[in-house]
RNA sequence: GGAGGGUUGCCCGAGUGGCCAAAGGGAGCAGACUGUAAAUCUGCCGGCUGAUGCCUACGGUGGUUCGAAUCCACCACCCUCCA
């Protein structure tokens, strides 16, 4: 089924309970659905080739309007042939919007109702970022979707900031769907709303008007408590139309997504499996590894029993440890890898659940797995 | 033979009378990380103890003092310079 931009369409395969199997097709590349989304930031998912991303399984990727709207500049990455071709990445990428930015940069910016003012990070200059130039940043990029500039609430944040986040992203989205369009750019909305089951609903509500190519749901994992982010994603996202992407923001951990594909969610991106990785934690089949641990100083065994990546079918958990504990670059590296392998292989069998009508059983096992041999934070 | 400098906790290293179980690093141990201000950050790090506290500790021995890592004497070892 098409979407309103030329060249995307998305379509639902089969549906298990609220879980769904879904193809999302953009101009360069097919991504089956439900997927991981791997961050890559600045136009470089950290410390892995192009070719390593696409080996994990990912057919999208990201990148950020702020960060790059800093360095090397919009202008730049359009000049050297668009995002995917300066990055050499040979699929799609989604930009996010700086929206984010809004939220993680905390005393850096000022926000009001026209836009955001940043200081920026690297230099302390300021900088103004509104709907418009978010769009217009993003369609420099060249990204295969933009995502809208949205005000994302810190977890916790009252009923009433958060009613003012709510409007001020949906005039937000209207604004970015009224701004100029890249030829070939899908755009998507984000609905706010926090753990707030009926502003979420009315949230969405509004944004579902307009005509985007995906809906996002923003504002999770944030600091709010995961039950509440479960209960919100539980209430929301079975009710956001079936004929577009849904994607959940910034989300998440394996047991995040199992449960919210359990939802009905189609998309996921987050910093997790490889900033985690950098701190050599590992995320497996059972569980979460700590791969600094003294346990692993002379253990033979691989990283990941079940995994059939690089990773675990050449080094055991004792050479993993050394590189961590020498500092040694190939650590970060390898372990991204795995983790990010993981997450793919993970929406695969997650996939394959769904369209053998047995995706409850298989999330049951799954995370009840994972929770057993979760090796992480016991102290 | 003469003159001078030094010896501190696993390692390096600050500390020259009480506020010292002793700064700071490193190593070690553990934890955090969710649309990336992150190859980052936090905690512990002599022993026993829940805490208060007690014990052991600044090369060794003895001394001065209410009180010593800090002052004095001797001893041991290391380093530099002069002959």
């Amino acid at each position: 089924m098409s979407l309103p931009t030329d060249g995307f369409a998305f379509e639902e395969l089969a549906r298990d309970g609220d879980a769904r199997r879904g193809r999302f097709t953009t101009p360069r590349s097919t991504i089956e659905t439900p997927a991981f989304m791997p961050v890559g930031t600045q136009a470089t998912v950290k410390s892995l080739t192009p070719a390593e991303v696409e080996s994990t399984g990912a057919r999208i990727c990201l990148g950020n309007t702020y960060h790059l709207w800093l360095r090397p500049g919009a202008e730049t990455v359009d000049r050297l042939g668009g995002i995917q071709r300066f990055m050499a990445w040979p699929h799609s990428v989604l930009t996010d919007s700086g929206g984010y930015q809004v939220f993680s940069l905390g005393d850096l910016r000022d926000i009001d109702d026209d836009g955001v003012t940043f200081r920026s990070h690297l230099d302390g200059t300021k900088h103004r970022l509104t709907p418009e130039e978010s769009m217009r940043v993003q369609a420099l990029l060249g990204s295969d979707v933009a995502m809208v500039l949205d005000e994302c609430p810190p977890g916790g944040a009252s009923r009433a900031v958060v009613e003012a986040a709510m409007r001020r992203t949906a005039a937000w989205a209207k604004r970015c769907l009224e701004a100029p369009r890249r030829e070939g750019q899908a755009r998507f909305g984000i609905v706010q709303g926090a753990a707030f089951e009926d502003l979420r609903l009315a949230h969405l509500d509004d944004i579902a008007r307009m005509p985007f190519d995906g809906l996002a749901l923003g504002g999770f994992s944030v600091g709010e408590a995961r039950e509440d982010m479960y209960r919100a994603i539980g209430a929301v996202a079975s009710r956001m139309p079936s004929d577009r992407p849904r994607y959940v923001m910034g989300v998440g951990t394996p047991y995040d997504l199992v449960h919210a594909v359990g939802a009905g969610v189609d998309l996921f991106d987050c910093v997790l499996p490889t900033r985690n990785a950098r701190n050599a934690q590992a995320l497996t089949w059972a569980g979460r590894v700590n791969l600094k641990q003294a346990r692993h100083r002379e253990d033979d065994s691989p990283l990941d029993a079940r995994c059939d990546c690089p990773t675990c079918t050449t080094w055991s958990r004792g050479y993993l440890r050394h590189l961590f504990n020498a500092k040694e670059m190939l650590g970060p590296r390898v372990v991204t890898l795995h983790n990010l392998w993981f997450y793919g292989a993970l929406m695969r069998e997650a996939r394959a659940a769904i369209e053998g009508g047995g995706y409850r059983a298989w999330a049951r096992e799954t995370v009840a797995r994972m929770r057993e041999g979760d090796e992480v934070g016991a102290a």
